[in-house]
DNA sequence: CGCGGCTTTGATGTTCATCAAGTAAAGTGG
DNA sequence: CCACTTTACTTGATGAACATCAAAGCCGCG
């Protein structure tokens, strides 16, 4: 983790667009100040769970795994969310330590900002006040409806769902490099590391996929559209 | 469903306690007239998944369950839930349509304010903002939660979770009446009916519950915990 | 009564986890 | 830069967990 002492550059920041709109132009010079930027690598952790709340953050560039540890030592991912979609946990106006760990995926920059701040801005502004609530349902929303999504699948489903939300949700290509391993994509769909690599594998075979190492190339989205939504 | 004609009684309704307490007393009479108490009978729908949104509600007692279809036309159940923990749906403020249906488990009465009054307040009292910011995020945490606690289980864990869930959460007793059917509880878990059925009858043999009918007597506390955690 | 829906139980088959053993890839230290 | 170590990936074989199917019992309600 690294601070990033640059002045302030909110003005390119895309966030702003979505939230700081609310904000005069004021307003935004005194959040600019009241923020903190950090970079962390590929695999860095940028909190655990239980953690003392310290800043309300959100994801500048990059991308993020939402995860926790279940009792038995294994991973479970809550989301993997790219940059605006991870608006802290939102119960930083509720608890006082987080809820989940987040780790970065890619090399990522986070904006922190303390949770007190936020809260004068909310009790001050209305419309930020209707922007971040919005946000934070939608944000929650979200991972509410991805879970039940894969809940109702089968492992082929799963898995065709997840390839196509890493192409369709995350980098807008049929062809990329897969952020997580093998064993992130089982802690992710709640299945068997041994058998995403077997399904990847089929999947391989009959065509709808080419793989090399990370790299994944969708040759037929039609049928694995078809596979998510049958499965 | 029944509309309630009485005169402003949110005197004695306990959300005002716990949200309305950021409301001066002239804004709670204001509160009061901008709503409008519906009752439901045990079964009734409050909404469907995808209509129109035209209210926020919040239950004020009853018991309701939040759930979709899936497109095999089985019913995944999203939580169930009972009074100032279902604050409506969350998108009312993003979204145009409900997002899940509503029904209801017990009689229930649920308080209905048109989202443009909602969003008047947010945009001038900010307590009210941070109040209804904070419950939100609460509410939509738990169902994540619950969600990935179950996820980890196998079949007699989320079964034995689900009982303690009733037991704990819903009724403060360790001898209640179950409010939904077998069925409901295998789209809660996400298994299937005989199997839901299977794994009480084994409980009832082990002397861990007893059942008559739709109550259940939980004679072992203890031990259901245990296999709620390893399961 | 008698019909329909919910519940129960057993038998059977599918899906998926686990285990094991081997290969490739990616770090690590000299 | 190479040998060494570790970690990730791959595949097959086996068994456990769970779904599905079917048949029968129960219970409430017209």
């Amino acid at each position: 983790m690294e601070l990033k002492d640059i002045d302030c550059v909110c003005d390119n920041c895309e966030f702003r667009s979505i939230v700081l709109e609310t904000l005069s132009e004021k307003e935004i010079d005194e959040f600019c100040r009241n923020k903190k930027e950090y970079s962390y690598r590929k695999g860095e952790v940028i909190h655990h769970v239980g953690e003392k709340i310290t800043n309300f953050k959100y994801l500048k560039t990059g991308l993020v795994k939402v995860f926790r540890r279940t009792s038995s030592g294994d991973e479970q991912i809550v989301t993997i969310t790219r940059p605006f979609e991870f608006v802290s946990n939102m119960n930083v106006f509720s608890g006082n330590n987080y809820r989940y760990s987040v780790s970065a995926l890619e090399d990522s920059v986070v904006c922190n900002i303390s949770p007190d701040y936020i809260k004068s801005l909310l009790m001050k502004n209305g419309a930020f006040s209707m922007m971040l609530l919005t946000r934070i349902a939608e944000v929650n929303e979200k991972i509410i409806e991805q879970t039940l999504d894969l809940r109702q699948k089968n492992l082929i489903g799963r898995i065709a769902y997840s390839l196509l939300y890493f192409s369709g949700e995350i980098y807008n290509s049929r062809i990329f490099d897969l952020p997580v391993s093998r064993k992130e994509i089982a802690d992710y769909i709640g299945m068997s590391t041994a058998n995403v690599i077997r399904t990847l594998s089929d999947f391989k075979k009959e065509g709808i996929i080419r793989v090399y190492g990370k790299t994944i190339e969708i040759s037929d989205v039609e049928k694995l559209e078809i596979l998510s939504k049958r499965g």
